[in-house]
DNA sequence: TAATAACCGAGACGGTACGTCTCGTCTTAGG
DNA sequence: CCTAAGACGAGACGTACCGTCTCGGTTATTA
């Protein structure tokens, strides 16, 4: 049976892979130089090499092309960290993070696509349901194994978690423009072995912070 | 002696105050319809009941009149509370917050602001330096007050701490959409005073942290 | 008694009337180098020195500005010349007409127009009725005044006799390319005048249209 | 069963005799409906059942697509008449003529292409040398006959006299919309035998219409 | 009281980018 | 080599919005 084949090759000339990478990369150098909202479709046909038409038959709009060049940016395969330390585990993440958000082009991208997340819902779904879903996917992971080998608390609250790691980040990327380093990564991981770690009173002799610090 | 007499009323007929009201709030409204860079001059025009050079003869330009909206809305008087626990201090100014920010003008205006954030320095500096910057005073003086009781270590690290607190809260609004709730306030309010309270393994028996979570 | 001053100025600015001059002759010189169709809005804009939206303004479509350049081209007051001689007569209006075909504007335009007739019912109708009507008023006058001064039979069709004068001078004009020039002007006029003269049959010898009849 | 052909049946697929006459009908549908500008070459493709690169394998450009479907239309082999009267065969060639551009096709066609004419030198050329230049050589024959055999005078201006006997009736067809019929025909064959007839003053006692029946 | 000066709402202005559309060509898989 | 389908680069279209300017008219202070 070929049915399960569902694949099926649309008629016509298929889009040019060439073309694809073009508009994309265009798009960001343009971002780069004028921002998210400065930069023009012509200029990103022109740069491309391409037509008008062939970024619109990709792209509804500009908006969702700037996404998408953003996601293109930012999308990466994320291997989950397994030192057998939950400490390092969560700081290998959380440098990786740093490390995307301190580029200078993510770091001009950002703001602009959090505003436009207010304004467009398919934007926000896509980028809640693409990077971040798989990001947190990740993280949650890690911290599961760490609850599982007795690192952290069983009733860990992992969203407030997942939050409490990545907040400060974007707090600091968007609204108070914090300095983005390996000093936050260790803050926020230490905060969470520490805060979400098992109950000194209840265990009073593991002490896994301890042991963390070498 | 008249020279610190400085004002002197211009010629002609005097700028209308009902139009200087009028045309800030529906700015705002229209802010947090369209976002801070959807909303239209002419809007605000025909809503505030006035021409747009009422409008032009008052900001320079559309991002300056926006700017002039916010700043208008978000500043407000903060009072430090001082209930005697550092716990219930933080959470007393983190509910506020919570309150704050589930208010749907507040909710639907942070994304576009964030936005506008990134390309206009201006507007940044000046939300930073007014709205930001006196929320952060308060808490730090919290957090001051709470190591000179001992409720948090001496070496607590101060920024990271205001970041923990108000981090999760704006991912939470801008990025996940997860929720805006007492649980959360409580949930870095608690995070906090046990990741940053007294080391137990310094001093095994004062654990002023512990007593207060009851 | 004041009903009767039915005009209300209009609130806002007024449109300029310069504009007004302005987009109408940019749009024939275009016209006569591009076609009806073949012209763009954004040379019109550029040559009247105006924006696209001043033009939107005034008009629908592009269709409606050529229709209202044109329009605007063509009328003009024509005199019924009135020599004593029929055929002089004849021959000044038609010297007219080969005058005002043989400049270059015209020459140019016409094709088109005539091309957009066929598709545009209002266009059609307008130049039927304004322009072409006119010089037919005036040329019918002739014709009757000939008639009743016994220079041309009583059974003339009038309209045959129009459109014998017109015809030839469009058609070279649109279709063959031929010589637009005073032979033609004489070529119709005597073709008219002998071939529309008073028939020899009521001077008795001579019946030869008579006859053809049948 | 093809084999017993000599001729050598080129590579590759044939070309389908049924496309070359869809592509043809259609075009002239879509002309008439929309003009020679006004039809999409998509359209075509969509109406005939065929692709786009079926139709550019067959013509060049959409005007020389519109140029083919008409001259297909408008091309027939024209016989000279030869009743022994001249009036009588200019008046089969006049009534054909009518019957020709009565047809709803054709008028709506005439039109745009004049149009075209004007701003396409190319198809001018082609229309003027194929069409038109044959059915001038017939009336040019018939109009010679006419001066040998006496009925028409030695100095005749035959290209006038072919305009006055097709410019009533283009420019009935083009621009006043009068009627296209057999008294047109009637009347400019009764006016070239008057007009053009020998002079009467000069040949007082010989009537022309004498004479044509030899 | 009259003149002067800056205001007022309404809306046209020149300019610029948008997203759509069509042209004529090119590129697939398949007959 | 043909076919249908549809992507391609190019560029005009008509819309929308910006920030400015121009109307007739209003509201203050100064003369």
């Amino acid at each position: 049976m070929t049915s399960q084949q569902a694949y099926v090759r649309p008629l016509g000339r298929p889009r040019e892979a060439r073309a694809d990478r073009a508009i994309v990369e265009a798009t960001l150098e343009l971002i780069a130089e004028h921002g998210v909202h400065g930069f023009r479709t012509e200029d990103v046909a022109a740069r491309a090499g391409v037509g008008k038409g062939a970024i619109y038959r990709r792209y509804r709009s500009k908006d969702e092309l700037a996404l998408a060049a953003v996601a293109d940016l930012v999308y990466e395969e994320l291997a989950v960290p397994d030192t057998g330390s939950t400490r390092d585990d969560l700081l290998a993440l959380m440098r990786e993070a740093v490390a995307l958000y301190r580029g200078s082009l993510a770091r001009r991208l950002f703001p602009s696509l959090v505003g436009a997340m207010g304004q467009k819902p398919d934007l926000a779904r896509a980028l809640r349901e693409g990077f971040l879903a798989s990001r947190r996917a990740v993280l949650t992971e890690v911290i599961q194994r760490g609850i599982e080998r007795g690192d952290l608390r069983r009733d860990v609250d992992v969203d407030l978690a997942l939050d409490v790691l990545g907040g400060p980040l974007f707090y600091r990327l968007l609204i108070t423009g914090g300095p983005i380093d390996d000093e936050l990564a260790e803050g926020v991981a230490d905060l969470i072995m520490r805060g979400f770690g098992p109950d000194p009173s209840r265990r009073p002799k593991a002490t896994t912070a301890r042991k963390r610090s070498r």
